[in-house]
DNA sequence: ATTTTACTTTACGTTAACGTAAACGTAAGT
DNA sequence: ACTTACGTTTACGTTAACGTAAAGTAAAAT
């Protein structure tokens, strides 16, 4: 067999439950193989996982997150679809510029009021 | 009077309900005056409903967002708390650092998959 | 042999962040 | 005088994203 892992293997390597896992599961962002009625989750399976799990920590929804991981693989060849996805990918561009835009705006005030606590702090 | 917003003034501006905005102050989000019943928003008010809406689209909760609002007017002066607001500070930054790599990440396996759709587009 | 460990499914509970509706006050337009 | 517009409070409803038991299976350790 090829690499795989359990269902808690992942749960540890990622700070998450099981039931976080299988929820994504449930919803039909994760596929595991079974052997028997245990999940069997491949590579692919994980990378899927850290797909959710970075759109997560930037704000994505488990439904922005799945059209992330639909991205991921252009699997279907068909003309037509291949200039869809390439509008979503023009999309999901400037909405992360944007994000990233809002978070430089957040770096720079953090830094204004740092200087004013530093200043404060001189000052006593 | 200087400057002053109604509720759906502010509603209007930022794309939102005035609902959201009283939940925002039922949350102690938000301070608005009062003309009898009538909230009354000073620029002070919006900038705070600002920063907010700004923490949402970076994937802050509210208690993240107060946070945020509580480090960006270091009204008490005393030394230790604006050491603890120093170290908050640092904190925050470090989270915002490692968001923005995740949205380079991020950035990055889109231009991939883009690539891929280009060349299959050429190659049909 | 039986306890522990890891897995399963089913199902109800919980929190955040509002939506939505009811019932009311007030001031402005017609 | 009445309706429209905008505001209020109170309160129940909703969705996402899991948490938390309950009850069972199956392999592994003691």
């Amino acid at each position: 067999m090829t690499d795989a892992y359990s269902i808690s293997d992942l749960a540890r390597e990622f700070g998450i439950t099981p039931r976080t896992i299988r929820f994504y599961e449930e919803k039909g962002l994760l596929l595991p193989g079974r052997n028997g009625s245990t999940r069997v989750f491949s590579p692919a399976d994980r990378v899927r996982l850290k797909l959710i799990l970075r759109g997560k920590k930037i704000g994505f929804s488990l439904e922005e997150s799945r059209d992330i991981i639909e991205m991921y693989q252009p699997e279907t060849a068909n003309t037509r679809q291949l200039e869809s996805l390439l509008q979503k990918i023009q999309e999901k561009r400037v909405q992360l510029e944007q994000q990233k835009k809002e978070i430089n705006t957040m770096l720079k005030d953090l830094k204004k009021t740092e200087t004013i606590c530093l200043n404060a702090l001189d000052a006593e």
